[in-house]
DNA sequence: TAGATTGTTAATCGATTAACAATC
DNA sequence: TAGATTGTTAATCGATTAACAATC
């Protein structure tokens, strides 16, 4: 089965499945079944059992998964085996605080270029990187093989910068700019979206 | 209907709608049609219809929805007609960087009170305010009747600011901490999953 | 009026849950 | 072996889409 074809639903449960065992293997936990499993993240047991098995047979009828065995599956299925270099565009509070967050190196996730237009900002030092002109991106996410690009920009400026990374070779953009970005189909987009998030609490508290 | 019975994906497209809207409105756009509204947002123009007759008859057929209008009613349903006060726990570089966020007043939204259990940071100033010492969390919280709070604390500290949060009187969590967080039923809790968001970028590009 | 578009019902589609034979 | 738990099929549930009478 493709990757397009597993539901959108399931491969985000898949990320939970794999923070949760990192969890349980550094507690040393080694087995855990798919009814425990559930019930730590709000699930039950049949859907996590059939979200694992589209992807092959990891568990043990009468025993359950072998976590360290399944945090490698997932690692595997997931592509966070392997390093991501990552080039971010928007050098603001957010954009700086995405550069200076250490989470992204235990995932295998790694900033290696950042950009932005202001001139009072290019050539400045965030992190350990120098801020570059935005018309460098092109050339530096080519040479470095850049695959995945952060947006941190204002609303107006998003789609501009998602049209120059799209041509210039990245295949997946992780949008912070509140505003919706079209990209061609093979190119994959995923929103962080405080104003939708925070509107579904409104919506949910005030509804009582 | 009660908002709880409101599927989650229809409130969360609401937002979607009114930001597009708002878009619209700023370009002068008086009346726009469920097909319109659809294509801008890659949905069909059946769903459209079918997510805002959740709430009532918003529309005139023949003619399509009035923008102003339906921006009215999408604030009032979503509840940010009105300011909500914000707490914010964990003042480091996301912290800091969501305090300073200028996005929120835009939208309503205020955060009026910022807690660290760092002693070298209670008492610095972030943006306007003071970082309060996290022992102040209740009768802060109480004081001003902050009703969201959001979490930008490192995974091990989440659960237990959920709890103290919830135990002050907070009615819905932005958690940015890295960790699943368990709240008790009444509480609403977003989560804005870095870990989530990227492994599903990986997920999708590797697989081709 | 003719054309456009709504709100709503019925049909379709997809995802979740329950059940159970197979397995350790 | 008896008990536990898997992977998978069938049944259920819910959400999306299509169709259309009602309306402007």
């Amino acid at each position: 089965m493709r990757h397009a074809d597993i539901p959108k639903a399931v491969s985000q449960r898949l990320s939970l499945y794999l923070r949760h065992l990192e969890s349980l293997q550094r507690s040393e936990v080694s087995t855990v079944s798919s009814s425990q499993l559930g019930r730590s993240l709000g699930l039950t047991a049949a859907q996590v059992r059939k979200d694992l098995a589209y992807f092959g047979q990891f568990g043990f009828p009468g025993v359950g998964y072998k976590v360290q065995h399944l945090i490698a599956q997932l690692r595997r299925i997931l592509g966070t085996d392997k390093t991501w270099l990552m080039a971010l565009v928007g050098v603001g509070n957010l954009g700086r605080a995405l550069v200076r967050y250490r989470g992204f190196e235990k995932q295998n996730f790694e900033i290696v270029a950042v950009f932005d237009n202001d001139p009072r900002v290019v050539g400045t030092t965030v992190g350990t990187l120098a801020v570059q002109p935005l018309d460098d991106l092109e050339e530096s996410v080519r040479k470095r093989k850049i695959r995945i690009a952060i947006i941190a920009v204002p609303a107006e400026a998003a789609q501009g910068v998602a049209d120059r990374l799209v041509a210039a070779g990245i295949r997946g953009i992780l949008n912070f700019a509140p505003t919706t970005i079209v990209v061609p189909d093979p190119v994959k987009c995923c929103a962080v979206d405080l104003a939708v998030q925070l509107e579904q609490l409104t919506f949910q508290v005030q509804g009582r």
